[in-house]
Formats: structure tokens, C-alpha cells, sequence
DNA sequence: AATCATGTAACTTTACGAGTATCGTGAATA
DNA sequence: TATTCACGATACTCGTAAAGTTACATGATT
């Protein structure tokens, strides 16, 4: 399988709607993102449901922000999208009766917990907000 | 796709062999992990080619240690399987034309390389006879 | 009533570790 | 020298989950 984007996919989404006026159609994200409107329906849905956006039908429907974007972190993100599963790597058995695979397990699972550990806190350290602001300095240091 | 366990599986195997006088065959550790010895000799063939087991054709081969086990850690023996795979989520486009885009691979990537970085170090930090004291020391602790 | 947009179901595609079958090659033994 | 044993290598299939696609239903606006 490919890399799970849609932690990075849906920050670059909300990003581009902080920034436009009105709802955008998941046809118009779907263009954005080099795919299509069902995935995006799809990935967006579970930002929804956490009540980060609002999805609205019918002429002039759309997604719009539904949230203070100071609020929410990129670790809020990768949950709502339903990411769970963060390593390609881990043990076989998670409870062995081999001795040997145990300690191995552990030794292995410890290393694993502080990785996962040190992302989460990375990840529920940044804000939307602060993406943004990364952003607008990013463009005006690019205007010098 | 199940998580990737060749590095558990290749020190469980590496642990045993150290406990045990005389070549394994694929065929007896394919057993031990519940496997077939064609998955034992492909896995295994990245340890041999890094120079840390020996396999022998014929009468009496099979797989032998050919290091020392206080000189190769946990990381050596991730990087002999070819396990460069770390992660299962990740950025869509690694070099995006779009400014917001790349703001967020920037964010997402720096916690993904702090939180490999740390599991490089701790994997790192172990080598294989460590892991062979922690066993020693759990079966002391039991048969008290 | 027509149009626009989301919601949902039911697929196919893709990537890759794992698993399997088969045959070749070389070493030890009888 | 012939047999057996064990690895080496090739060429597949399988399982899984994200991604992608097709088709149709539902609801809101005009």
C-alpha cells in the first residue's frame, strides 16, 4: 500500500478553505488534490463528524469551516480521519508464548511507543492556525 | 497489509540461534516462527549478505552467527532486512508546486523525521547480546 | 420541475509483505 | 559415484487497506 496521505491531504484542504470565501464543492477540492470527489466525500466525512467542517447540498452547498482553527491540531486531524495505524513496522504475535519473542517484543514495542509517543505530542503541539501563519510567512518572505 | 515483522521475526531467530549449538536449518526455524523455510531463506539472506549469520549447504548446514552479538543492535539488523519502510502515513506529493502544500509537508515531515529519529536511536542503543541478558535475567526472575 | 451538491453502496486498482510450489546447485555421506 | 540434505532462486498467489471509479439516491436551491 501507499503512505496513508489523508492526514496531509485534508491539512492541505483546510488550509485552502481558510482562505477562500463561501463553501467549496468536493469537485473543487477533488480538482485540487488530483483526485476525485467520492474520495474526498469519503476522507472529509470523518472531519465532519468531529464537527471541523459542515457540509451543506444543493445549489451553493459546499464545505465551509465549521471550527476555531486555533482549536484544532494536526493530531485532531489525523483522528477524525480515522488514522490509527501509524507504523509499516511491529511484532508478530502481540501476546507469545515464546519467551524470547517476548522480550524481543518488548524491546521492540518500547522503541515503537516512544516513537509514536513524540509524533502525537508533535503533532497535537501545532495548530491550524499556526499552519496558516506558517504560510503568510512563507508567501511574504518569498515577496523580498 | 499486515504490519511488516521482519525485524521481531529476525531477532527472535537471532536470539535462539545464539542459544543453540550448531547450524539451524530453514526448515527448523521456519517452524519455530510458523512459517515455510522459502520466507526463512529470503529474510534471512539480508543477515548474511551484512555478514551477521552464515548459511551452509549440505549435510550439517544450515544457519549459523557469524558476529559479534555486542556489535550489532536492533537498527543494523532493521536496515539488513531492507525495512526502510517506517511509516504508513506520509505526505501525497513529496515536491508540490502549490505553497500550502508544501507548508504542510513541511509540518507533517518534521514530526515524522523527529519521531524516526528517535526510533533510530533507540533501536540503535540496543545490540543483541543486550537483548540476550534482558532473557537471562526474565528467566531468572520466573524461576524464582 | 430542473439543477446542483452531498451521501452511499459496490465495486476495481494498486502496492507489498507474506505464503507457496518447484527446480537448480553444491556439500556431506554411503 | 549416487543419494540425500540443505540452501538459492524463480515465479507465482494471497491478504489487506488506501485509493480510485461508477452509479444512483437524497435533499436544497432556483
Amino acid at each position: 500500500m501507499r503512505n496513508d496521505s489523508r492526514l496531509s491531504r485534508m491539512l492541505h484542504v483546510l488550509l485552502h478553505m481558510a482562505r477562500h470565501d463561501g463553501p467549496m464543492t468536493s469537485e473543487a477540492i477533488a480538482a485540487m488534490l488530483g483526485t476525485n470527489a467520492v474520495l474526498v466525500r469519503r476522507t472529509m466525512a470523518g472531519l465532519r463528524d468531529a464537527g471541523y467542517v459542515r457540509s451543506d447540498k444543493g445549489h451553493g452547498g459546499g464545505w465551509t469551516i465549521a471550527c476555531d482553527l486555533h482549536r484544532v491540531t494536526l493530531l485532531d486531524v489525523h483522528r477524525a480521519v480515522g488514522g490509527p495505524r501509524i507504523f509499516a513496522i511491529g511484532n508478530e504475535n502481540s501476546n507469545p508464548g515464546c519467551a524470547v519473542e517476548q522480550v524481543v517484543n518488548e524491546a521492540v514495542g518500547d522503541a515503537l511507543r516512544d516513537a509514536e509517543a513524540l509524533l502525537v505530542e508533535r503533532l497535537g503541539a501545532v495548530s491550524l492556525a499556526q499552519l496558516g501563519c506558517a504560510f503568510e510567512a512563507r508567501c511574504s518572505a518569498t515577496l523580498q
